[in-house]
DNA sequence: TACATAACGAACCGTACGGTACGGTTCGCC
DNA sequence: GGCGAACCGTACCGTACGGTTCGTTATGTA
């Protein structure tokens, strides 16, 4: 009996099969939460029987890793390119990844996928939680964290510490949308206008880390 | 005011047998999550008979509910006394209020609580999360936007919208903290100084929303 | 055509849990 | 003292789910 956890996270290429398989076990956990993806649920909505399930995927909670990992391996792309922009075009760049975060955090897989693995948080020996923060929020972390440092190298942007710095942005823009969603609340009417969120929250942030000679281009809107 | 009196006694409604039971069932909570708190369980830790669970509480759901609103009538107090202060003394409540609000989201209960509302929220017919946010979220939030609105009334702040302005704050202070502690990740070194952080969270906070009058006094730590 | 590999589908098992029923015990009240 | 309500402990039932086994059905290869 081979451990799932090494060969799903050793061959993160799935068969298109088992692709579809995970895809469909991906909308079952969209509707109905962690409760909703049985393993006989699945076979039956994916044509497939328990024991490939089991065969491909060792036990349950290798499947649930394996879900986590083919969701993250398909936000890989975007490698931000680091042409050098004007004050004005580095703001823009800014709110427009403000407005991918908020975008990515609101999906109905993200949502689906983080409660999961918050509720697996108390079972400390399934690191499905350190998985989903791994692979999906520390590429995008990495993201911002350069394009703050990209900033700060074209004089846009003035701060010390680029982890700090990231921070700060993130909580201006998410503030705690992420967690009320998470809850099952619907937000307010504007609230879910992301457009106009990230452009207020990059004002914000443009007010506390613009250089000097930026700091008016960037903070109006 | 017989209407809050009113609610405040039916919130309290419960008899010290049931009080200990629930004590009880949050501490079950506390380690194992939702799927360690069984009524078999409880039943055994608190030397009670299930049959007496049902009568009280009705159903499982009727217990969960029950736990949050008696975890909720505990953190009732500190009706933030408004007293008019200088800018010092102003920007010292804030960092208490931030320092307050780090370690509430960060204590086991609160972490347990919000774990089983997330879990729920793919349920909708039972609004958990609504009445933990309703019920624990809400009373923390008004009192951040009364404080603030204090500080506004005193020409400490300048803001048109105390909501959006409290949000700012929220965000500011907390971040990605309370996610990532739901997710059960560790703080890094740092983080976990809640002191540190909601000194640095208010020095931001008052370079974008305080007045001309104290900006100078608010800002620096 | 004969054989092998893989997967399907259905039946099955053990367990854990929600919910109920029942006998025995304690405690307050008349 | 006697009565009834509340409660405890336990045994029990039905169900749902994870995991296994097995007979059958393709599909591909020599």
């Amino acid at each position: 009996m081979p451990r799932a956890a090494d060969t799903a996270a050793q061959d993160s290429d799935f068969t298109p099969r088992q692709a579809a398989v995970l895809t469909c076990a991906l909308s079952l956990l969209v509707e109905g939460g962690e409760k909703g993806l049985t393993t006989a649920g699945l076979a039956r909505a994916a044509n497939c029987s328990k024991e490939s399930l089991y065969k491909w995927f060792g036990d349950r909670d290798g499947l649930l890793e394996a879900v986590v990992t083919f969701q993250a391996s398909k936000v890989r792309p975007l490698g931000a390119s680091e042409s050098a922009l004007d004050a004005a075009g580095y703001r823009r760049r800014l709110v427009t990844f403000a407005h991918e975060l908020l975008s990515v955090l609101a999906g109905d897989v993200s949502l689906a996928l983080n409660r999961l693995a918050i509720g697996q948080a108390s079972r400390p020996e399934s690191p499905l939680g350190r998985l989903l923060v791994e692979r999906g929020k520390h590429s995008v972390t990495a993201r911002g964290r350069a394009l703050l440092s990209a900033g700060r190298r074209q004089r846009h942007l003035e701060f010390d510490d680029a982890t700090a710095a990231y921070s700060t942005f993130y909580g201006l823009v998410v503030r705690d949308v992420h967690l009320r969603l998470l809850l099952g609340d619907a937000l307010e009417p504007g609230e879910d206008d992301f457009a106009a969120q990230a452009e207020a929250a990059v004002s914000q942030f443009c007010r506390l880390y613009g250089s000097q000679r930026s700091v008016e281009t960037l903070s109006t809107s």
